[in-house]
DNA sequence: CCGACTACCTGCCCGC
DNA sequence: TGCGGGCAGGTAGTCG
């Protein structure tokens, strides 16, 4: 599922019932997903608290009281849920745990205990297992491999038409690859990166270099690119993200912002951009589908 | 250094 | 109905 707006959208779901929390189990079903968890894992976070759930491109940041960060990545088809017990159990030494009820590729349970008293579960679910958690200090997050070469995020005041025209400059590559490594933008996914390119009218198959003028500025096709990175990322967590292949929030529910699309996975239907009148195709590049229409995409 | 390709893993959908 | 092939939002490692 998850591109940034998907993780946007885990993480605003995460952050109310993990803040302020204590871990008191960390539940780990097999000894790895993409990679193994992290030498003592549990060890570090049972008894400690969250101190707060950030995100940075599509990784998930979870500060705990000790000083540690946990990383998570969702890969292409990790999900969370929340499973909180009925109000009523919170009178203390009254231990109450209502039994999770696990599903097939359900690999990770936190054991939560709310400042109220309530016990929540958040639950990692993973079938592809290409998601991972990793840990680091949090003074060492900046450092970490990570993070060390990441570009800017595509919301807030870091993107401009010159932070792009320089990360372009000179680049061969055809601007959909260039737009999708992550040392460039960082969040960007093979959704937005389609929708942007259709919203702009550019050919995904351009060289991206062409889009910097010789003086290294923007040109005007550029800046034009950049408001609809932008706004398309906007827009999708407006929406609560994309739920394709049945993918749910953190309670369950279902973003919506996959019917707003005018490019991906629309492959011979009508292009959306005013007179055009031609489809929607889709070719491969670097291995991965691009939807675009030839005809107004230049 | 850059860009293209492959591996990783399971599930689903389509055509035969 | 069953089976094989292709495809899927990701990153990281290899190779030329």
């Amino acid at each position: 599922m998850p591109e940034l707006p998907e993780v946007e959208t885990v993480r605003r779901g995460l952050a109310p019932i993990m803040e302020g929390a204590t871990v008191e189990r960390l539940e780990l079903r097999r000894p790895d997903l993409r990679f193994p968890f992290p030498d003592q894992f549990a060890e570090f976070l049972e008894g400690q608290q969250v101190v707060s759930v950030g995100r940075r491109a599509k990784y998930l940041l979870v500060d705990i009281s000790n000083g540690q960060v946990v990383i998570m990545h969702l890969g292409m088809s990790g999900s969370f849920r929340i499973e909180e017990d009925a109000i009523g159990d919170t009178t203390p030494g009254v231990f109450h745990h209502e039994k999770t009820r696990l599903a097939a590729h359900d690999h990770v349970t936190f054991h939560l205990r709310q400042q109220s008293g309530r016990i929540a579960r958040v639950i990692y679910n993973d079938p592809r297992r290409f998601g991972f958690m990793l840990m680091c200090k949090r003074s060492e997050l900046v450092d970490h491999p990570t993070f060390k070469n990441m570009g800017v995020e595509p919301v807030g005041n870091a993107l401009t038409p010159d932070v792009l025209a320089q990360a372009l400059l000179k680049k061969g590559a055809p601007l959909k690859s260039a737009l999708l490594d992550q040392r460039v933008i960082a969040g960007l996914g093979n959704i937005y990166v389609c929708e942007a390119l259709w919203r702009s009218k550019l050919s995904p198959k351009r060289k991206a270099g062409t889009l910097v003028k010789a003086s290294g500025k923007p040109t005007d096709r550029l800046v034009t690119l950049e408001k609809h990175i932008r706004d398309v990322i906007a827009d999708a967590i407006k929406a609560g993200g994309s739920s394709l292949r049945d993918h749910a929030q953190t309670d369950g529910s279902l973003g919506y912002f996959q019917h707003s699309f005018a490019a991906y996975d629309r492959e011979g239907a009508p292009c959306r951009h005013e007179g055009c009148g031609k489809s929607i195709s889709r070719i491969v590049q670097s291995g991965r589908s691009t939807f675009y229409c030839s005809s107004c995409q230049r």
